[in-house]
DNA sequence: ACAATAGTTCGATGATTAGCTAATCATTGA
DNA sequence: TCAATGATTAGCTAATCATCGAACTATTGT
């Protein structure tokens, strides 16, 4: 769940979600919707591709990406939902996975 | 909008979210209830503010931090919406193949 | 085998960010 | 006015992040 907010606090990965909401594209077409360089938008296709966000299937030389819509609806409402939620579940720990705010539970 | 994604992005400050779900907080209240010093717990409410994800009122020397609900549902939600959407044509750029700056739409 | 194409990985760099301590501001109470 | 309290601002460091060009991998077509 980190890993997706995370994925989402940049603009161009957001935007790069909302293309591959109609249909499944390749790197290169997704690369030319942005002026960023390839190299950059491949580093952004990792952290969806890490987050869960969007899955990859290579076909011949080119790499297709699509969208994974229920590991996002998952991770959204369900932080929404544990705000709105039973006013109990607050206080949760998880142990040693992170170097530092290894308190996090969010 | 981008702002609130940025906020949510840091674990800390969706916790401090969580904390406010309930009931508002002071400040130092919620400071206390982190292992991190407390300028910096404070500059995670300014982050929080400038999303307008929490409102902040003065009450003799403490400072109460209130949950906006509103405006983290709308931003979720809108952004889930965008999504799942009427699927119109997001990217009909295939000719001339310009650098538009039609990603900042997110 | 070679050249071209699609994409990623590597290494470096500038910008941003989370964190700290020390200093400051603002309010209350003596 | 002075001391104490709650909180922010200032100044700094270390880590992370977005970005690039160059090099590399993999695949296809000639």
């Amino acid at each position: 769940m980190n890993q997706v907010f995370r994925a989402l606090a940049d603009p161009t990965r957001r935007r790069v979600l909302q293309l591959l909401r109609e249909r499944p594209r390749t790197a290169g077409e997704l690369a030319a919707a942005f002026p960023v360089s390839k190299p950059t938008m491949s580093a952004h296709f990792s952290v969806l591709q890490e987050a869960g966000l969007i899955a990859a299937e290579r076909n011949g030389r080119t790499i297709l990406y699509r969208l994974r819509m229920s590991v996002l609806e998952e991770a959204l409402m369900g932080f929404v939902h544990s705000l709105e939620g039973p006013k109990r579940a607050v206080a949760r720990r998880r142990r040693g996975d992170v170097k530092r705010r290894a308190w996090e539970g969010a």
